[in-house]
DNA sequence: AAATTGAGCGAACACTTGTACTCTGAACTG
DNA sequence: CAGTTCAGAGTACAAGTGTTCGCTCAATTT
């Protein structure tokens, strides 16, 4: 029962994303991927692709699964900085842009294919993308104490500023990263304030 | 004099450009445009092509220059509803909005090539976009005596939140469209008082 | 021990792609 | 009017694409 088949088969499955990711870079897109370079650089012959996977969509829309797993360890390690204390704001901005650079290739893919041509691909990024934006309403209304109707604005233009900024990351060297980093954090602290300024607003009308 | 011969060259130009914008759609995009496909539409021989541009890409950074061209009339048509009074916020989001669905090939074409895979394109798109961010400031700084530093600041966070929201209008239906007007018209709001109490803030410090 | 499964391979097919070359004929120039 | 220019067409080619088919042979099941 030790599989040694289905883990050969798991194993060059992983070699066919990796291969994939290896391609996907700042001058190849997703959609200049070919299948039989895939095959090339996984090793195998451009046939046994198909022993995998049906289409290079189904490919990729595995790729873009990966990416949502990444985003979700980013969430993770974000709430535990948070835990540490310290600024909140600064401390998310910061992991995040680290993530960014670390995990450059799938960034990218997320971002290409948000706005990319296939329908399926720009719900599965959405769909990531929501559960984000989910998280931060959640923090909003339970520890600030916003309205969900105005911690949903304050999250939405936060996650829409820090993807901005963050898909400007992608090309940016170390000093202008820091720049954008400290651009973001400022940028926050005003959307924050204003937020704050708008609660206040609702209150006294009552 | 009359360049009866300048003048068929310029329309079969236009007739290329022409069918490049048809074929770029949600399922499209510049990546899988192919030279053969283009001159095709266009009606002339694909050797024929080379009398009008060098490469795909050459025609590629026309199309984004002409995103540029549109992009600015939008936003000579923004100053006019601004200079007719009311709410600023509110009109120019509206006018924003209307064009990305009257423009939505070229607003896909600029919003992929943003994030694409060709540095020359990113450079272009990026070059409009900072072009429009400019002209915030300007205003910004002018009009509502805002600093320079904190109307950058201001100015950078509404394009983000502004262009992230056409991106997501593009594919949304009607009810959708109205619903994110309004609220990154809210968002809007939310970012100038944070803007305003920034300002304020900075000003009982000294 | 025999039978079955299935990952991977190689050959082949029917395309599409960009581009180099030569030629034609209408528009322009002197 | 003769000579030149040049947009466009046609042919051809080399290189790449995705996908089908039948085969092998080791892992698995009966």
């Amino acid at each position: 029962m030790a599989g040694i088949r289905a883990a050969q088969k798991e194993k060059t499955r992983r070699a066919l994303i990796q291969a994939a990711m290896n391609q996907l870079s700042a001058e190849h897109g997703y959609a200049s991927l070919s299948l039989r370079e895939v095959a090339r650089e996984a090793g195998i012959a451009p046939t046994s692709f198909y022993r995998h996977f049906q289409n290079m969509e189904e490919l990729g829309l595995t790729l873009v699964d990966e990416g949502g797993l990444t985003l979700r360890q980013l969430l993770r390690q974000s709430r535990q900085q948070i835990a540490k204390g310290g600024s909140i704001i600064r401390a998310s901005v910061t992991t995040f842009m680290e993530f960014v650079s670390n995990n450059t290739a799938i960034f990218r893919l997320l971002l290409q294919e948000k706005s990319g041509n296939s329908r399926d691909f720009r719900l599965a990024v959405t769909r990531e993308v929501e559960h984000f934006t989910a998280e931060l309403v959640d923090y909003l209304v339970a520890e600030q104490k916003f309205t969900r109707e105005l911690a949903e604005l304050q999250a939405d233009a936060i996650v829409r500023i820090v993807f901005s900024a963050g898909a400007d990351a992608l090309d940016a060297d170390h000093k202008e990263k820091q720049r954008l980093t400290e651009q973001t954090i400022a940028q926050l602290r005003i959307v924050a304030r204003g937020a704050e300024a708008t609660r206040l607003a609702a209150k006294t009308k009552e």
